[in-house]
DNA sequence: ACGATACGTAGGGAATTCCCTACCCGTCAA
DNA sequence: TTGACGGGTAGGGAATTCCCTACGTATCGT
């Protein structure tokens, strides 16, 4: 089945798949983890926690930037780094069907909510 | 400063890492929700609804099961793969700390709470 | 104006991602 | 037993990630 060759498939990145890209990295939650309890922050400041060269975490901190999860302001020659919590709120927006998984779960009834659809086999 | 050509940096990947990468693909993330919405399903099941060729699915169901979002069973010459929810609660608990950051932001206060650690200034 | 400071960008290299085709093995039906 | 079916693995290629060093640019203090 299936003749054609298939084409390249570019999935042109949702924006849901940035964010939890930027999540993926250690170095990048803690950043947030700073921002979060220390406040707004200049790039200097953030650096001084990580063991890597400060060009590094400005990369790190672009891909937060393009993720919406944090935002710049300049002040003189320094950049002040600030936690933007919105994306993360659509990320719990995003675990909310789930809930009751984990739910049910911790209440030792997973395999009841298993069986409520039941056209799986063939 | 640091004259040390600087180590490999292996960070061995956190769990957490393997969790966030795992959903930062929109293939992997629809899995979930047809796992989620139509219960234990067999591979063949799952890829009806992709345009990607089926061991290309098979390699993002294992990245799934490396990061413990999904279980498989053997059933004859099938595998269910059945939605395993417990890592998405623990991405819940991370996101918890970050949460009055825009429950303050939606009411309107953000810069109120910007001003709580006040050391950021050398 | 001059050097130091704060930060970004360029470019490169090793590793990983994400898709593909080809191939393998186990199971079911005839 | 012989296919056909269900699904994993091997291997390869293009793109991306994540670190590095080198360099450019703007601002501050003197």
């Amino acid at each position: 089945m299936n003749a054609t060759p298939a084409p390249p498939a570019a999935l042109s990145e949702s924006g849901q798949d940035r964010v939890f890209a930027a999540l993926a990295n250690g170095t990048r939650r803690e950043v947030l983890r700073l921002l979060r309890d220390g406040g707004p922050q200049p790039v200097q400041q953030l650096a001084d926690h990580f063991a890597m060269r400060r060009p590094s975490l400005s990369e790190h901190l672009k891909v937060l930037r393009e993720a919406g999860l944090v935002s710049e302001e300049r002040a003189g020659r320094r950049r002040i780094y600030r936690l933007e919590a919105a994306p993360l709120s659509e990320v719990q927006d995003w675990l909310g069907p789930y809930e009751r998984f984990w739910r049910t779960k911790l209440a030792g009834l997973g395999e009841l909510l298993d069986r409520i659809p039941d056209d799986e086999a063939r």
